[in-house]
DNA sequence: AATGAATGAGTCTTCATTCAT
DNA sequence: GATGAATGAAGACTCATTCAT
């Protein structure tokens, strides 16, 4: 008796996302020369099996990419939608992202890792200019709400949005580089967020 | 009649740079993933030249890398030795680092994206590590001695210290990542000292 | 369907063999100008294939050469220990090396022909000087034997040894050499044993 | 001034020869690794200027074997012409020939090692197969005169021959192989002979 | 006559991808 | 659905050969 549809639906997604699990391991750990046959081995399955669940290496990697920026949105979106002043859904934003990146350090390393290779599908790279576009300008957004309101420190809100996009991808990479050997002394969302909010004066 | 000594002398000179000029853009935009011909192609000379001046492609890859990092400590040492309180010093060095990074992205992109490969030489792992160590050493003092003399924000100085190297290292990423087609807005060194500085009030 | 564990070994045995029969080949004709496309072109596989049967082109030609040494000891062993007096035993064992050398010259060849790189592998060079040294002293042994009997011929037995080690280099060489083109008229083992018996005077 | 043709013509002469002997030692150490770059630095030159003396590498290579063959030649030669018995004169040239490889083994190894290269080109290959064949027919020839007068031992005449041959290229081998590490018991030349020469009774 | 920097064809080796089972 | 043997294109590296000086 062959399996049941269900039964069959059910063992694909399980395989494919352990394939997925295993390459975001093994491209954290060897960047652009993660190979196929690692990613395999590390998921305990054949050479051959992530060519019926992905057509190319370039489409498994994509996938990969992609799962990481729909998490992404999704916890953007909700520190975004939360209410609260545009200083106050800043800081959540903020300290979200510094959090997933203390989390999860492997899963932005992975990320980064595998942009290296400027060979990139045109359809990705779109995908991740397009994503990272959005965050661009719901950030750019918010610092100059708070701005407005007194609550974000004055300057160029590009330069401010800059730096934060640079803090935040400088995180991704050092929490990484060290998670494996050494305790890194991973930076609480307070001392990022110094750099753009106004001093509180309690009286 | 052969060259002198002294003219073949500089051609070899002069062709030992253009290749590691050369080498030091393809890294910058390709990652792990530049190729030697590549590197050979846009240095203008054959294939085979760049063996002639470094044994393997790996041997290229970490004279690149010792230059630059023998250029850092250069201007790290410069900014250190001339004086004044640790705040000041502190300032100094930070700034030095920013521009550097403004200046030439492409460089630390270099740098940075090679330095992915999981595969590095041993003996030039311990060269960056040493590098590193310094630098962190030399940092993390400063900034006790300025939150002793109260110019340095309290706080766990480690963790002061990895958001430091977190945004220094996010910003030779991203100045790279876009100065080939768009204009960045890169930050100015003050928005990146306010993290740490504290706030000097005026009368 | 998989193939059964079983019958992938048995392919596996298959083509290592093949490849090494081609290397075999291959190396007697050219010696250390053998190529690896060569052998794969000979033995009917692509060119990457036998790197997945052994790590290196020096590899595939250590397992060539232990093989042949592997043959050679087993063959030596088995006339060293079949009793009968010194002499007898020389006789059946060098009757023996030259017997195979006339049999199969082109696996000789390779031998020889391999180890003229000065560049072997300093593993393998340790397994080739230990088996020499096994079948000289071996021999060795048997001539000062042999001379204390009477049955071998007088004279230096170090000189004796080294000129039955040349003859049976040669007849490797001159084997092969003429096995493809012209007959030769490859000597019996009984003209090089005048060299080391004395005349038995039947009465 | 420009220097004389005649003192030109010294030079060019003199570092053909020192040319010449660097590749026959090269060759001797290295076999077909050999390389034009080596063979230049042991000589003291620069890496171009054997091509102004040979057109290539295998026109060099070419050069070294034909000098050797004439130097053969010519002590072969000399051997045979100079009168006594069928006996007495191979007695001579084999006598000879095993003195030449004692004291030149690298003349006879660089002989050998270059000969592995199966791609020799036609004309030097039909240059040997002529010269090895005239050594033959000479010898073939004075062994059945001596086996007529009863000084050479019966037996199918090209199966001594080929013991001969075969002998003869085991001692340039073995010679060579051993004299740059340990002393080597290089055969005296009548241990050779008695593989052919009948046992003469001095009452 | 001599030099040595430069070239590029050829070789080893890796790895994404296919396919028979 | 799964396996792993096999393929072949691509990249690192070597070395015979050329050529400007």
């Amino acid at each position: 008796m062959p399996r049941t549809e269900a039964a069959n639906e059910q063992i694909r997604r399980e395989t494919a996302s352990r394939i997925l699990a295993s390459a975001r391991a093994v491209y954290a750990r060897k960047g652009g020369a993660a190979t196929v046959a690692e990613i395999a081995k590390e998921a305990g399955v054949s050479q051959g099996l992530p060519y019926r669940y992905f057509r190319t290496k370039q489409e498994l990697f994509r996938s990969l990419i992609q799962g990481i920026l729909h998490d992404q949105s999704e916890s953007t979106g909700w520190a975004q939608s939360s209410g609260g002043s545009p200083g106050e859904r800043f800081e959540r934003m903020v300290t979200n992202m510094v959090e997933l990146r203390r989390m999860s350090p492997e899963l932005f390393q992975a990320f980064h890792q595998g942009l290296d290779r400027r060979t990139l599908p045109a359809k990705l790279r779109q995908d991740i200019i397009q994503h990272g576009q959005r965050v661009r300008l719901t950030l750019r957004h918010l610092i100059e709400e708070g701005q407005a309101t007194g609550e974000i420190v004055e300057g160029n809100p590009d330069q401010l949005l800059v730096a934060l996009l640079a803090i935040l991808e400088g995180l991704s990479r050092i929490g990484w580089a060290h998670s494996a050997s050494e305790e890194v002394a991973f930076p609480e969302a307070k001392i990022v967020l110094r750099m753009f909010l106004r001093e509180r004066r309690t009286p």
